[in-house]
DNA sequence: ACAGTAATAT
DNA sequence: TATATTACTG
């Protein structure tokens, strides 16, 4: 019937923001709240786009302007006691950032750091300065460092008990021991580090087949999953934002650093030891999420390539 | 101020 | 379920 339902892609395609113009999702820059509150309300000029998934979801019928609820990424409740409407003061403080998804792309930079780094540097902060992520934090790392610790426990026991491990794990390998399943997928998706494995020996640093700064042309962009409303209607939200914050300290998504970290890629960065921490180059894109669950995930798309 | 851990919350 | 948050210790 509708026209639109055959050309919406086209129109949707066409508002599409250049990929200089893509502002990353998140926002490290600021702090938490203070940079949600700025940009998440910020309908002037971009108002979030409600993309159908385009070969899934089964949902069907007219979801027609719906659009999602303006709480999205607010989620929460503001409330209100009497002040919000302001605008400006500080409805930042109850907003929460959306959950980070663990794409295996982004899991593999997380290894790569900590392999890089060494077990004995590998702690959430210079991890998190080394992947360079942007919008990262280091209780994002630290959470799932934790997480990733306690599976390289498990891993230890089982190669010392189950027999020759060095780097050889195949995920069917360790279902076959009985790695527990929880998100070993995940973290399977990786190959564990042979020296992970090992808490003999420390290390510094080691080779590891980054590819050129050059070959990184690639953006890189953080999935997260909205935690409001809990409809089971999957859905993929394109969202970008339009102007830089007030700190305007945003450039191309993939040279944004951390304010603190004034420079460009591939120039040291202060670790808390006094070693220079360079971020890792990106050799491959990070994925957008895959949305597993009934939930919404917002995410930003790597490029107009296709 | 940060790191680590376990427990708990969402 | 996966991730976030909290409470606590070092």
């Amino acid at each position: 019937m509708r026209e639109e339902d055959s050309n919406w892609f086209a129109k949707w395609e066409d508002e599409l923001p250049s990929p200089d113009e893509l502002i990353p999702l998140s926002q490290s820059l600021i702090s938490t709240d203070l940079a949600l509150a700025f940009d998440i309300r910020n309908p002037h000029q971009i108002a979030a786009a409600t993309v159908p998934p385009p070969s899934q979801l089964p949902q069907s019928t007219a979801n027609s302007s719906a659009e999602f609820d303006s709480a999205d990424l607010g989620g929460g409740g503001e409330g209100g006691s009497g002040g919000g409407s302001g605008a400006g003061d500080e409805p930042a403080r109850t907003l929460k950032r959306p959950r980070l998804v663990w794409t295996p792309q982004l899991h593999k930079r997380f290894v790569d750091a900590v392999a890089h780094l060494g077990i004995k540097n590998a702690v959430p902060k210079t991890i998190m300065q080394l992947m360079s992520v942007d919008g990262l934090t280091r209780e994002n790392v630290a959470s799932h460092l934790q997480k990733y610790r306690l599976y390289l426990k498990r891993m230890q026991g089982i190669s010392s008990n189950g027999g020759g491990v060095g780097g050889n794990n195949s995920p069917a390998a360790l279902a076959a021991v009985g790695v527990d399943p929880a998100m070993d997928h995940l973290f399977a998706s990786s190959p564990v580090p042979a020296h992970f494995l090992h808490p003999s020996r420390a290390n510094s640093d080691h080779f590891l087949p980054f590819l050129p700064v050059a070959a990184m042309q690639n953006h890189h962009q953080m999935a997260v999953a909205g935690q409001g409303a809990h409809h089971h209607q999957l859905q993929q939200q394109f969202r970008h934002f339009g102007t830089s914050p007030p700190n305007g300290q945003f450039e191309h998504p993939f040279m944004r650093q951390s304010q603190q970290q004034v420079q460009r890629m591939g120039t040291p960065v202060l670790g808390r030891n006094g070693s220079s921490v360079v971020p890792l180059p990106y050799v491959e894109d990070l994925e957008s999420a895959t949305a597993t669950n009934g939930r919404k995930v917002l995410t930003l798309f790597p490029t107009g390539d296709d």
